[in-house]
DNA sequence: CCTTAAGCGAGACGGTACGTCCAGTCTTTTA
DNA sequence: TAAAAGACTGGACGTACCGTCTCGCTTAAGG
């Protein structure tokens, strides 16, 4: 590593170059084939720049990531939670369908032997957008839309994490189309529908 | 790779070594840390050797875990579903929190870079155990404990990647005193409960 | 470094080949623009291979020049010491002038900075054949054809070290007819000759 | 490198404090371990001051040998010659023994390698004292002291180079006391001095 | 029983990427 | 406009593993 450098002096140019490198490669070539070498030369970077800048090729694409996808989307709220979630799945899905989920699930992977990475990888992303998604969930349980005596935290893994057993694991197709259908079995339950009341 | 060995003069000593070498050294160090020449050194085995009979790392671990967890653990059957769950989903969650949760998680690691090993990872761990839940699933259903509108590979998702997207992501501590609340949400749903009726 | 390899198990042909590259590269770029990486590719070796027999790129200078002089060539001894004296220094000269000059310069320029080069130099190739040298300048002493008063080690310097000079500084060509005229100054003397005697 | 620098506004101070840092650094860790930058931070210049006034860092430390010796030292003219050069050798010898030797043993070894720095270094160095010593000799010569037929820089030759083998080789200790002897060998000859006649 | 062919431990090999170091250039700021 | 500061490209360094390859040694099977 680099004996902290100044980042005001830091080349923007450098920068993109090598951030877009890695998500041009990754997609391309999957995330384990690509080398830090191979990044530097497409992105007409050194290699010492890369490493004055980021600790390992899973913190160059967590940036990429970010800088990919720009800033929290703010969780939508037309007032109807279902409606919301919806639309938020939906773009996750998507997202992830893309060459980013190529990089992601990348950082997934070397997150599970390098413990700063998981750390990054849950500051920079799960974590704030787990809050945003919270807070939006709480509004539905004061709304009287969502019971209250589940943990906003364990709603968001009900929802989301079934996203990230298909990505990681393959075993179903990402498709956004499915959303809708999905939110309805977890607000509604498992347990058989009780006969509708006849008029 | 070696041409087509002859697996019946195989040294099951040095087999077993080499397995029983794989768990210790990644337990002890995490997956990423563990190379085949240390595996090879611990077990007291070559490197040829392991490559005749493995073809990687992650085909090592993969072997290495069904060796550990043995037969595929028959799903209970008591009759009613909750408690059925609650166990296998408790000894599920107890299992990964062990030695073999830090193998596990390597070859999902590796299995996101290999196409190769994601098969083999589907093939030997995920989707034999998924069909055996997806028939005790179809059974609550057909006594009337589950909806017969949801389709049990959901059900069995919705069930388990809570499990997984905790020990990957590590949001969330893993706890088998958890399940039976858990449960209660996945059944019940998450729409606020109507009023008991009173007697 | 490599630990300890062994030493019977080594590849003969590989050796020759980096050695051979060694000599080859050097004579053609110059000491100083020939990388261990391109000595490893031009010898269709590795680097790790090069690096576990030698521990630098002065020490596989230095066994290239060995190997390509071969045996220590016995001083001649043809009773004249004149003779002798103008034949070996005639052979180092025309030696030096080829590519083993090229390689020789820049094992003694590593030698300056590093002194187990300085010592592996000294020890393979200047002191063995000093000790020759002095050798037949004790039999020639013993014969009485040269002072007793000199120590013969600095004899042999009287000798060389003019060629190490030119060599060296390129101040003067390097040309094996100048040898006998030199030799006669160094057994004369700089001092004027005394009138010869009238018959 | 900077295309021609006006030297009328060089900074004085910055020169000097490279050259002292220059021979402290090389004195101290030898001529291979010092890079330019560490003789940037020990002087307090810029990489880039220095490149702009030297093309290398052999070119650094010659400078740094000129302005240490300062003027070339006038050679002694006692009017014997053997006195004149004892005091001569010996301060060289000297000199060769400090801190100077060791800068002066890179410059020869980077020689080697660049013929730009052989150049120089026979330029500034070698050649301006070699043509004082010649003169000198040439003094001797007509007066008698020496021989005619000798070129006098080959006797230059003869009478320096074993200093320069000594100094590179480290085969035998550089010592001033050594010089009378060795000049004795080097007027007299190595042959069998003839028997005084009787008084 | 004795060959013989396979699996085995050992470890050298050609390769590739690593992360570091320094050369030499370029840019920005200060005096 | 020289100089200090230091980020930059480029490229070699020496190391670590990969997966392949010989080499003897052991071991079980078949002639």
């Amino acid at each position: 590593m680099v004996p902290t450098p100044n980042p005001e002096r830091r080349n923007e140019r450098s920068r993109r170059a090598t951030l877009a490198a890695t998500i041009e490669l990754i997609a391309a070539r999957g995330y384990g084939k690509v080398t830090i070498e191979a990044i530097a030369t497409q992105a007409g970077a050194s290699k010492q720049t890369i490493y004055r800048w980021w600790p390992s090729k899973a913190a160059l694409a967590l940036e990429a990531i970010n800088d990919y996808i720009g800033e929290a989307i703010d969780f939508p709220d037309t007032g109807d939670i279902t409606t919301d979630l919806t639309t938020q799945i939906s773009e996750v899905t998507d997202l992830l369908t893309g060459p980013i989920g190529t990089v992601f699930r990348g950082v997934i992977a070397d997150a599970q032997s390098d413990p700063s990475v998981g750390a990054a990888l849950r500051e920079t992303i799960i974590e704030p957008r787990t809050r945003l998604c919270e807070a939006r969930l709480a509004a539905a349980v004061a709304a009287g839309q969502l019971r209250a005596d589940v943990p906003t935290r364990v709603m968001v893994e009900m929802l989301y994490s079934v996203v990230y057993y298909r990505l990681l694991f393959g075993t179903d197709e990402l498709d956004p189309r499915k959303t809708p259908a999905f939110l309805e079995y977890v607000f509604t339950g498992l347990r058989p529908l009780p006969p509708r009341a006849e008029p």
